[in-house]
DNA sequence: ATAAAGTAAAGTGAGTTTATCAACAACTTA
DNA sequence: TAAGTTGTTGATAAACTCACTTTACTTTAT
């Protein structure tokens, strides 16, 4: 049940970003230093997100990152998809990348007691994390 | 946010052991069948819920493993925690294994975003998983 | 005594996490 | 256009974790 790294800088990163917005655009080195982040891991964590459409960047002298969507539309459940993978706490019960265990003796039979309850935690881990944007995200914290 | 197979297989096992409850000890084989588990990799998952009193065993030609406290004793929380460590997403919001994180720049000052909204997750996760027994969980599968 | 069963600890191979490094490409300003 | 700054990409790797496996006992019933 836990949170990588790579994703809790990746949310600290797009905290930091999400307060800059429409203000000013932060290079790698502002953000690592802030969140204290090591720069070339965040870097790679900061490509990511740009691939993802999340961020965009320009090169050269007063080059960095900005936000690319408005803070409200991103929420924390894709950024830890992105960077992590399903919420879900077992395959079987993921919505967004569903697996069939192989190895359960109720798979494709009846409803397995491992999976009914796991799907719960998923919705509702699901719920709350697709429901908190960047914007609540900031909205929290106004000053630092 | 996963769980591993160790406590998949430790709940299962349990989901074994709860339905025989009061009327006959299993044997690791048995358990092993039933729910497609590598008996020996079981086998230290049983070793551990033995350790932590929840079940006991008996050795020799007619052992096995029972349940040892009332299945509406044992929550699935408590056997994650055992296997799997804390339920909390991040070490600085668990709260039977709390953990300061050493290189948040938010330590000890103001609250942390990122801290903020996985309380809220963890306060989720352990909600659910804190009320569900195993008595629940085999409730929920009379047959099988 | 012996065979069935559990105990315990160490080992293993694959994969993941968390970075680090180097070389390169592109952009900005002078 | 040259110099300098910044982003891009891919390779490498140490450390750790996961999911078992192996080996070597110890205990118990018959």
């Amino acid at each position: 049940m836990k949170l990588s790294k790579k994703s809790e800088y990746g949310l600290r990163a797009l905290f930091e970003l999400t307060l800059a917005h429409g203000k000013a655009t932060l290079q790698r080195h502002d953000i690592a230093a802030r969140q204290r982040i090591p720069v070339e891991f965040l870097e790679q964590i900061l490509l990511t997100l740009k691939r993802a459409g999340l961020i965009s960047s320009r090169r050269g002298v007063n080059g960095g990152y900005t936000l690319i969507k408005q803070p409200n539309e991103i929420t924390l459940g894709q950024v830890i998809r992105l960077l992590d993978g399903p919420l879900a706490p077992i395959g079987c019960v993921s919505k967004t990348a569903y697996q069939k265990c192989s190895d359960c003796p109720y798979a494709n039979k009846t409803r397995c007691p491992v999976q009914q309850i796991m799907g719960t935690v998923r919705d509702a881990i699901a719920g709350i994390l697709d429901h908190y944007s960047l914007a609540d995200f900031a909205a929290d914290h106004p000053k630092s």
